[in-house]
DNA sequence: GGATAATCTGGACAAGTGTCCAGAAATGAT
DNA sequence: ATCATTTCTGGACACTTGTCCAGATTATCC
């Protein structure tokens, strides 16, 4: 049989779980609230109220709003990089890769847009509030890593990602607004275009029929 | 001489401007302050205090806070879009769009860059709050007519600008992020690389040397 | 069943908020 | 100088906020 210790590590690992389960609980619907009434508006008691939940729980679960906050942007970063991440990692070429991007961005837009909502909520917080800066940066970071590793797979060197994905997130904001007014389809074409002429060599080389080398 | 009643009217209407004086004082000092400390944070107090004003006056000259954040932000409208508008004055082929607009936004970044965080901040807050939405609306139509105008000067039809706008957008925030460690040269040209790729024939009909009409 | 610890409650608390106002001060016309 | 009007003050007010906690409740194990 089993050493007392393994058995003790073992109901502490279940209490451990059970606790980040009922954590996970919180954070989604945390999220949920956040997304709807915004980061200024949305007070502990809403968040509370909204999860069925007493107020003095959620100071049990997370040290403060800050921390409950900041798990709220951590779970929202893991679930769309999954998401990004998946849909390019089998891509080689160039068009596999503005075919698979364009796709993955529209249907995050389509399916859960207004998820997005407390993303750009939260960046602009964290002008001000320097608690969420590494968060975002972190955040941001990645998402750069996805076009630079992308562009590194079709083109020998891959300079300024951070540019490209400055852009696409320009466009993904835009089209988040009014995600309700388009179809999908149009999101996705609206992508296709822009990544086609990112990831393009330079238009004004190009103009001429046939490029040198 | 001149009729009573121009004598009053004269008066009303010095009275007003130097009542408007004082508001135009007011706001652009709050600017400052949610500039610094964002909307979530600026407390009437806190703009009072940067304004060496007290409390009771900024309600004598305007309605409530919303108020004069509202006019904040069509403050910096103004001076932005003026901005942008004179720079785009002249224009009339793509080579120069490019050129005017890509150093106007550089320019924007270098001198006046922290002043946008006003901006990316409330059109966040407008995304929660609809006494907001209206004047970002109106705000985001003009800078994207001014990208439609652009277009159509040098090319027939120019459908959806806006979505030109918006990735462009996307870079003008992420560098004002990064504006102090970056020179105008570098965001200038980063501004016309993108604005080449943008206002290029479509590189998928571009790819092969002479496509079809 | 009883002991031990984890979980949860409801409310208290101080601090900060936007708003409002009675009256002081300043302004300017007569 | 007098008076009416505009401008301004300082504080009061009701309310919301994040935080905290003493004790009730529940689960867990011997």
């Amino acid at each position: 049989m089993e050493a007392p210790t393994d058995k003790l590590a073992r109901r502490a690992a279940a209490r451990a779980e059970k606790r980040a389960e009922k954590r996970l609980q919180l954070i989604e619907s945390a999220s949920e609230t956040l997304r709807a009434l915004g980061y200024a508006n949305a007070s502990l008691r809403d968040i509370a109220e909204a999860s069925g939940v007493s107020l003095g729980q959620l100071h049990y679960y997370f040290d403060d709003r800050t921390d409950l906050i900041l798990f709220c942007v951590r779970h929202y970063k893991d679930a769309f990089l999954a998401d990004v991440g998946a849909a390019m990692a089998g891509v080689a070429d160039r068009e596999g890769a503005v075919a698979a991007l364009s796709s993955a961005l529209a249907r995050a837009l389509a399916r859960t847009g207004g998820r997005h909502r407390l993303w750009y909520d939260m960046r602009a917080q964290a002008m001000f509030d320097p608690a969420f800066r590494p968060a975002m940066e972190e955040i941001e970071a990645a998402l750069i890593a996805v076009f630079a590793e992308a562009e590194t797979r079709f083109a020998g060197a891959a300079p300024q990602a951070a540019l490209r994905y400055a852009a696409v997130d320009g466009l993904f904001r835009y089209m988040m607004q009014a995600a309700s007014d388009l179809t999908e389809e149009t999101m996705r074409a609206a992508f296709a275009d822009l990544l086609d002429r990112l990831w393009s060599p330079s238009p004004a080389d190009g103009a001429e029929p046939s490029g040198r080398a």
